[in-house]
DNA sequence: GTTTGAATAT
DNA sequence: CATATTCAAA
């Protein structure tokens, strides 16, 4: 037995056909044969169960001796179907990325990657084992989950919070899985005093201005790490507070006639552990805002969509991220606008008209604004020196995890985004390829040439108590 | 190598 | 169902 592998040119690159007879000289025969046209499996054996086994271990035809030339000829249909097949799978994935229902030629909210056939043939081409989806719990998802809990009150449990938030696809599991992580949630934190006045009425302009109301909120993702590839956020990152005094700074982007500071910040701190050192948080125009800035550019995918489609046609999912405690922008923007922000920004720096003035005295250095592709930064740097120990992260301390206890700066503390906050990025999404830096304090030497680390990906958890107990109320006037 | 959110196991 | 553990992404 012996293999032919048969790569040309003139059809789909990559095709190959797999020839199996006891003699070579067969083998090159039909070596001969496939030249023009393409490959195949070829047996003599035209038992049924040889063919029934050939094309259940993956074989998309079977073809008895002796050959005939058409059917090399045809070859070809199984590789397109398979190439089709593939992009469609493709697609579902990044359809379910987006996740909304209403994207427009998107599907349900949950679709296995081999759930259908367009060529109608699935059982003649392997389709690798379906990947499980991975819910993302999107604001929007996750405030239809508080509302089901606090509908159902005490008796909230998955099952039946599950029935109430009646999510097509949603199972049980992602709601226990979620409803574990919220209980965790609520228990670390308990009513906390009430702060941050202003980064609540920012919250809420946001939210008023850019959050989804309508759209299916589920978001989910495909395991396969093909589509991760084309994941791509930009990061606000936050800082925590107890270095607020060396990193903190107001960063003023000319945006607008308006003064948007923006503060910039390494690393997000729990907010009970905040003091309050947020009073001029603004977001950027072109982030804060619909059209109403100077980069008309920029829109929101919603403002679009206004039913909460988060994305059509586009495998890149840029999401702007506000790790601040206010919270900021959902749905994600995408890639374009992403793109064009970041000219914006590069260009602004380019200009250096972006740092004017610093909240802290204490801060000597001259403030910065880092544009870069690259994640790899913010946490590298904060470890290298700014902070004594990120393990503090959040408003919700969720899990610790057993393997990884305490008396080290690592590991121990997990955290469970403020639940109701109206962070740009959903808790459950990673962060990726942009971020979006201001920092000051640090020597710009010392950071050119230094890699970067992502940011939090949590960047919900840092919000105030405050904006999640209006949010509750909010919810609970909706009720 | 670490941290995280979600899935899975118990 | 609740909790603990594992997994995979970043």
């Amino acid at each position: 037995m012996a293999k032919i592998v048969s790569e040309d040119s003139e059809f789909p690159a990559g095709l190959r056909v797999l020839a199996i007879d006891p003699d070579p000289t067969v083998l090159e025969s039909i070596k001969k044969i496939c030249k023009p046209f393409k490959y195949r499996v070829m047996s003599a054996d035209d038992a049924q169960s040889s063919v029934m086994k050939a094309v259940a271990d993956g074989a998309c035809d079977y073809w008895f001796k002796p050959l005939r030339e058409d059917m090399l000829k045809n070859m070809w249909i199984h590789a397109v179907r398979n190439i089709k097949n593939g992009d469609r799978q493709k697609r579902e994935n990044d359809d379910s990325e987006f996740g909304s229902s209403s994207v427009i030629g998107g599907r349900g909210v949950v679709s296995s990657p081999r759930e259908s056939d367009e060529v109608g043939e699935s059982n003649h081409s392997y389709q690798p084992p379906a990947k499980k989806l991975r819910v993302i719990w999107t604001l929007d998802l996750h405030r239809q989950f508080v509302k089901a809990v606090k509908q159902i009150g005490d008796e909230a449990v998955p099952k039946k919070i599950l029935e109430v938030m009646n999510i097509p696809g949603l199972t049980r599991d992602n709601v226990a899985s979620h409803l574990q992580k919220y209980r965790t949630y609520l228990k670390s934190t308990p009513n906390e005093a009430k702060q941050q006045n202003e980064m609540s009425r920012l919250n809420n302009n946001i939210q008023g201005t850019a959050e989804s109301s309508v759209g299916v909120p589920v978001r989910l993702e495909s395991l396969t790490p093909s589509h991760v590839s084309s994941n791509t956020q930009v990061t606000l990152n936050p800082a925590p507070n107890h270095v607020s005094n060396n990193t903190l700074a107001t960063l003023n982007l000319p945006l607008s006639d308006a003064s948007y500071n923006t503060q910039a910040t390494l690393n997000p701190a729990p907010s009970h552990v905040f003091n309050n050192t947020f009073p001029n948080l603004h977001l950027p125009p072109i982030l804060a805002t619909n059209n109403l800035g100077p980069t008309p550019t920029i829109q929101f995918p919603n403002e679009s969509h206004p039913e909460g489609v988060t994305h059509v046609g586009h495998p890149s999912n840029i999401t702007i991220a506000n790790n601040f405690p206010c919270g900021g922008v959902w749905p994600p923007v995408d890639i374009q606008q992403a793109n064009v922000l970041m000219d914006i920004l590069q260009q602004q720096q380019r200009q250096h008209t972006m740092m004017h003035r610093q909240i802290c005295p204490m801060n000597l250095q001259p403030s910065r604004l880092m544009v870069s592709r690259k994640t790899t930064f913010v946490t590298q740097n904060i470890n290298h020196g700014l902070l004594s120990s990120h393990i503090v992260t959040s408003p919700g301390v969720s899990q610790i995890h057993g393997a990884n206890i305490p008396g080290s700066t690592t590991g121990a503390v997990r955290s469970f985004p403020a639940p109701e906050s109206n962070a740009v990025v959903p808790y459950g999404s990673r962060s990726g390829d942009l971020i979006y830096q201001e920092y000051t304090s640090i020597p710009p030497e010392s950071l050119e040439n230094t890699s970067f680390a992502r940011g939090s990906s949590d960047p919900n958890f840092s919000k105030g108590i405050d904006d999640n107990n209006i949010s509750m109320e909010e919810e609970e006037e909706s009720n």
